[in-house]
DNA sequence: GCCAACGTTGGC
DNA sequence: GCCAACGTTGGC
């Protein structure tokens, strides 16, 4: 599971039960904000819109198997000058095949995805609150407790898993009750 | 805009 | 199955 071998150390499959269907689990999901950001979130119909467009394997194998109803996401802006975890969302529906891969209109088009092996998934989140203050990559570097974080690992996997205790810490660094 | 990291592709 | 070339991500 998980492309197997382990790559470069960062050790995914130690990083939680993930297998664990009555365990809750926290995920990152990272978008540049200038594409769709926390604020599309929350102006959606019912706060909710579909996780699409991923096209990693990687990422495709935690939408796909782990990725569960109720599960919290931390919400992260990328790829400007500061970037930071903005915001939470929750899952509302779990895996199913990313329907913009089979749209020859949609620039997520893929050619090699189809009906019967629709290839890539996603799911649905919904708003749930903003941080009161973003916080920033630079404070997650900074905090050693984060050191294990793949964000940190500079992976750029857009879908990654978080511990609950990495849950906590950033939830209380944006200034949200613990919960 | 640069460029390091790193995932993917395709020739062999 | 190796690995060079290439494309993309995303911090800076």
């Amino acid at each position: 599971m998980l492309s197997g071998k382990g790559r470069r150390g960062i050790g995914y499959d130690t990083r939680g039960c993930y297998d664990c269907d009555q365990a809750m689990n926290y995920w990152l999901l990272k978008t540049e904000p200038g594409c769709f950001s926390m604020d599309d979130l929350k102006n959606r119909p019912d706060m909710t819109e579909h996780w699409d467009g991923v096209r990693n394997y990687q990422a495709r194998n935690f939408l796909r198997d782990q990725v569960k109803v109720g599960d919290g996401a931390l919400f992260y802006h990328s790829n400007i000058p500061e970037p930071a975890v903005v915001g939470i969302a929750e899952v509302v529906r779990a895996g199913y095949p990313d329907f913009t891969a089979l749209d020859p209109g949609s620039e997520h088009f893929d050619p090699k995805a189809s009906p019967l092996n629709p290839l890539w998934y996603m799911v649905d989140v919904r708003y749930v609150e903003k941080m009161p203050s973003p916080v920033t990559l630079e404070k997650i570097r900074n905090n050693p407790l984060l050191s294990g974080m793949p964000l940190v690992k500079r992976s750029r996997l857009s879908v990654q898993p978080v511990t609950a205790e990495e849950w906590r810490i950033i939830r209380a660094m944006g200034g949200l009750e613990s919960r």
